[in-house]
DNA sequence: GTAAAGTTTGCAATCGGTTGCGTAAAAGTA
DNA sequence: TACTTTTACGCAACCGATTGCAAACTTTAC
């Protein structure tokens, strides 16, 4: 096993009697140098078996061409396919994404972020932690001039880039869906705290939906889960099951959440559709494999991945600062299948 | 708007007249530097809001506490478990992540590989692109002494780290449950060539459980699809059930093809698991809400890349070379579920 | 009180590209 | 031929942290 040293451009400078910054320029196709030597030194550095040395680079020119992701996990589907949204367009314009998993601790956010901000990425896309309430650790990327993207769970109150979709509307459509339906005592089942935006501007539609169209707000019908998953969304399912005046429709704000309740009803023997309409959240692949395939409300992960990252690398060059940062809202529909589907 | 210069060794160095090299042993507690002295600098660099320059540290000492993650995508569950998996190990030790997706596609890997290595990962962990035949493209780390780790998918004949599982065992398990269920017509759905190692190996495995069992090998039984896809496994599905004699098993290489399988079957009123049982393999999430829930194989993917990224760890220092390397194995397990129980 | 040993800190080179500026060579002009 | 432009390339500083070695200082020993 030889013990390959790094061909650098010294070598190929030595070899062809040229100084290092001709080689720097040649590989570069730098104006300034002729087409010969350009081509002899690619030729030359291909043989040697050259490759660049993206750190000394970065250095030098303070710039890595590496896009930062810090989201809660990746294993969500949601989450997977906006790294993978992300991760096309970026490699697209020869960046590479470096991800990092907050497991929805504060605590993890805040080391990461630094993390990040020590390997001196160009630009920043996250999605919030659960757990977070201050984001003042985001704050030495807008200091510095790195392009800062917030998606999907965004602060209200910080001034940075933001894509998101529009929650309110989502919320107010999959209940008003429902009611269209002819639901009159319809469920919302929620999570998370009011400080996240996903969440309470769902349910802020929810309850304007149900406004809007003269149906009372009922609190007994909104069941706030600790954790999104599907033994807390059995749990509050049976617990309405379980009221006296238990709902005829269910919007969930999740379709993990949806399925549960889905698999609940059934076995309690609800009838799905016809005597409980159930509407999901983010379109999610088990929406499609349940038993009646799920009503849900597209989340679209990979163009939010994709928006985040045209946004990073359209102002990763440019040296505007002070301005005002766009909102991104992408568009949501309401997707509509068997579990809701009465007329 | 503060155009906030970043905060170097130098600046402390001055602000407390000392000198650089001071400073960076009394950030990393140095024993040669007096407690006083490094508990001054540590106050002075948190106060001035000092954060190290991974790329500096990197350069000079030629290492980067980043592992490499080439594989085909993450948005397959079992990737990203497996992403997740190495990211939490890799945490623990101060080490990040960067994940590049080959999209299956050689081109990409190669690319990719080249990549990662100009930005002087410290270890690369892989599994292989759907397409890739030739593995040269990653020699270049072994020859350079970073460790290399494949995983799940893996070249036979590239002496490197490698974590799989029995792929052969698995396929045999699966296929002998079937056949202690009481099939004796065991369809197999596989998929990709045989360069591969897990859809042949499991193949294999299929084969050899019939053998064992004095059932026939059938060839129409046998079905490669295209793509694992849920498309394709429908219409591979549907060419069984269209079969003069028809299957009464079906062992799945994957999930979502079960899945399909199962769905296909229950259009045609086809019982599961009475007429027909079938097993798929995974334990994607989709298998525990497809109704009736899907028998499948375990797949510890957060295990294999807690595995992997230990290994790696492991190797970062150690200067050993010309070893065999060793090959992980990690247990796999028969999930009986309903969509094969019949006894 | 002085040499030896131990403790603490500084000097300066190094990692590998990048880039502003200067200069030599080639081309164009008079 | 002499001079201005243009083209092509080289010099050397620079990015920021690390580290072998030397030096200064302190403590211990006799």
């Amino acid at each position: 096993m030889e013990e390959n040293k790094d061909i650098t451009i010294y070598d190929i400078a030595e070899k062809l009697n040229l100084a290092t910054s001709t080689i720097s320029r040649a590989l570069k196709d730098h104006p300034s140098i002729s087409d010969k030597t350009i081509k002899k030194v690619k030729k030359t550095a291909e043989e040697m078996g050259y490759v660049p040395n993206t750190l000394a680079a970065g250095l030098r020119g303070n710039k890595t061409n590496t896009i930062g992701v810090l989201i809660p996990t990746v294993t969500q589907p949601f989450l997977s396919s906006l790294i993978s949204g992300i991760e096309i367009t970026a490699q697209k314009s020869g960046y590479n994404v470096i991800i990092m998993q907050s497991h929805d601790s504060y605590d993890e956010e805040v080391s990461m972020a630094k993390s990040l901000y020590s390997s001196r990425v160009s630009g920043v896309i996250s999605s919030l932690a659960m757990e977070t309430r201050d984001t003042s650790h985001f704050q030495q990327f807008v200091s510095n001039n790195i392009p800062l993207v917030f998606v999907d769970r965004v602060p209200k109150d910080f001034n940075t880039f933001r894509v998101i979709i529009d929650n309110h509307a989502a919320g107010y459509k999959a209940t008003k869906h429902l009611i269209e339906q002819g639901c009159t005592r319809i469920a919302h089942l929620t999570a998370g705290s009011e400080f996240g935006n996903l969440y309470s501007e769902r349910k802020r539609g929810y309850i304007d939906a149900l406004k809007d169209h003269n149906l009372p707000i009922i609190e007994e019908l909104i069941v706030n889960l600790k954790t999104v998953t599907y033994e807390e969304g059995a749990k509050a399912s049976n617990k309405l099951f379980d009221l006296d005046l238990p709902p005829d429709g269910i919007f969930a704000s999740g379709d993990i959440i949806a399925v549960s309740a889905i698999q609940s009803a059934k076995k309690r023997g609800i009838k799905i559709p016809e005597e409980l309409a159930i509407i999901g959240f983010n379109n999610d692949p088990i929406s499609q494999i349940i038993d009646p395939n799920l009503s849900t409300i597209t989340h679209p992960a990979a163009k939010m991945g994709k928006a985040s990252a045209e946004i990073i690398l359209k102002n990763i060059k440019s040296n505007k600062k002070d301005e005002v940062k766009e909102i991104t809202f992408l568009n949501t529909e309401v997707l509509v299948r068997e579990s809701s589907k009465r007329i």
